[in-house]
DNA sequence: TAGTGGTCTAGACCACTGA
DNA sequence: CAGTGGTCTAGACCACTAG
C-alpha cells in the first residue's frame, strides 16, 4: 500500500470506490448505521454521483448495504439462512412449513408451467401464493400450481378463495404421497408484484427458486418461489452446525 | 392495450423499455442474434443510451442478453440446467465429478474460512482450484480449502504445487468417510481473477455455493463455488424429467 | 482503424419518507 | 416540508475486438 503503483493498470473507479467504502465498512461502521447521503459521499470522494452510486449498487447486490428513497443507505446485517426443505422431501403445507398462505384462485397458467404440469395450455388450475416471513421481514413470495387433479376430493364447497381455500387445498394435497422433488436456482428480477410482496423495487435482483413435486410419476405440483437476493443465503441439505458466512470468506484473499 | 392508460402511474422508462425488448426478443429475434448498436437503439427509442442501457443490464441480469465489449450484444440462449451434487453426498474429484484440478497450494485461509474448518487463524490448508467448464463454456470456478489433517498420508514427494499435487490430494480425501455435507447458495459478483476465469468482467454477478463436507464429526473440507450467474440455473435434488425453465414460467401472467 | 460496449461527468427533476 | 435515493439527459473518453 505503500505506494499507488503503475498496477491500477486501469481499475475502474467506481471498483476501487466499492474496495474502499467495503473496507470502511469493515472498520467504522456497525450494522444499521446511516452513511452519509449520496451527494455528499460523492463530493468526499471527488467523482460524480453516478458514479458513487455504481459502486452503491454493487454492495447492495453483495448484501452489505441497504438503500430506501427517502430515507438513506444503512449497512445491512449479515444474511440471513434460509432453508429449504429441511427435510429431503415434504409437502408444501406439512408440519415445519416456514410457508404462509396467502390466497388461492382458480386460473390458467403460464404456458411454461402448463407444459410442466403437462395440463392443457387453457386448462385452469388451483394457484395458492403464499409468503414466507423471517424475523417479522418478508423473504420470499411463492406462487404455487396446483391441477385439479392431484386435489380431486377438494370440496366445492369450501370458500371460493382466500386463504381458508389456500389451506384447503393444501390439506388435500397431503395425500397423495410424495415420490421425489426436483429443485432448480436461478438469478431473476422481481416484478412489479413480487416487489410489492418483498418491500422492494420492481427489478429487484431475486433467487428464483423452483420446486417440482411429483407423485405417481407425474409433476402433481409445481412451486415459483422468490427470495429476496439481498438478504438471503439458500440453505439445503441437512442442517445442524455452525452457520457459515461466504460473504465473509470471499473477503480479501 | 387500446389505450395508453393513466395507469403508467409512473413506470420509470427503463422498466418500460426492458418490457419492449423482451417482447421483441421473444418474437423477432432468435439465438446468438446481434442487436443493433446502443447508441443506434437508444436514438430509435428516443433515450439517452444510459437509460436504455438500464434496460439491457436487467435483461443481462435475467440471462436474456449477452453483451461483449467491442463485439455487441446478443440474444442469449435458454439458462443451462447445472446439476449440484447428482447423489446426496460425494466427495469432490470422486467419480462423476464434473470438476476440472487446476491448481494446489499450501497457504493460510480468509478468516472466515479458518474457523469453518475450525483451524487456527494462522495455519496453512491445502488449497485446491477447480475449474467447472460446460459445453466448452467456463461456468464455475472454485476454491477448495482441505485442512492438513484431512489428509494425512499425503506425501510430500508429490508435486509440491500443480494439477498433479491437486489430484493426489483429492485422491487422499476419499478415503474418509462422508458423514454429510451443508450447501448455501447466495448471490456474489465475481472478484478481479474470479471473472478472468469465467470470462466476465469484474463485478458480474454470480451465485456462490458454499459447501461445507463433514466427516468424523468435523469439517473436512470447505468448498466456494462461484457460477455465472447469467448463463447458470443450479439444480440439485432427484434429477431426471424435462428440463423446466423459471425464466419462460415467469413471462407474462 | 472503425465500431462496440464500459466508464464517467455535471447537471436536472421526480417519488418517497419522516418530522 | 426538507432530505433522501431513483430516474434521466447529453454529452465525453476509454478499452476492447475484429477486419
Amino acid at each position: 500500500m505503500g505506494t499507488t503503483q503503475l498496477e491500477s493498470v486501469q481499475e475502474p473507479k467506481y471498483w476501487h470506490l466499492k474496495t474502499v467504502l467495503s473496507e470502511a465498512l469493515d472498520s467504522e461502521f456497525s450494522v444499521g448505521e446511516i452513511l452519509p447521503n449520496e451527494r455528499d459521499l460523492a463530493a468526499r470522494f471527488g467523482v460524480a454521483r453516478a458514479t458513487l452510486r455504481q459502486a452503491l449498487e454493487q454492495l447492495e447486490l453483495e448484501g452489505r448495504l441497504q438503500r430506501r428513497r427517502g430515507v438513506g443507505t444503512t449497512v445491512a446485517p449479515p444474511r440471513e439462512g434460509v432453508s429449504l426443505g429441511t427435510g429431503p422431501q415434504a409437502w408444501p403445507g406439512g408440519p415445519e412449513d416456514a410457508w404462509q398462505p396467502a390466497d388461492c384462485t382458480a386460473a390458467v397458467p403460464p404456458a411454461g408451467v402448463a407444459d410442466a404440469l403437462e395440463t392443457g395450455r387453457d386448462e385452469t388450475v388451483h394457484i395458492v401464493r403464499r409468503s414466507r416471513v423471517s424475523h417479522g421481514r418478508p423473504v420470499a413470495a411463492e406462487l404455487l400450481y396446483i391441477p385439479r387433479s392431484s386435489v380431486p376430493e377438494l370440496s366445492g364447497i369450501d370458500a371460493p378463495s382466500g386463504a381458508a381455500r389456500a389451506r384447503a387445498v393444501l390439506r388435500e394435497l397431503q395425500r397423495l404421497e410424495l415420490e421425489r422433488q426436483e429443485n432448480a436456482v436461478e438469478l431473476g428480477s422481481a416484478g412489479a408484484e413480487e416487489a410489492k410482496e418483498l418491500d422492494r423495487l420492481p427489478g429487484a435482483p431475486v433467487l428464483v427458486v423452483t420446486t417440482r413435486f411429483i407423485a405417481l410419476g407425474r409433476t402433481a405440483a409445481l412451486s415459483v418461489a422468490t427470495y429476496r437476493a439481498d438478504t438471503c443465503r439458500l440453505t439445503f441439505g441437512d442442517p445442524g452446525g455452525v452457520e457459515i458466512h461466504a460473504g465473509i470468506q470471499r473477503q480479501a484473499s
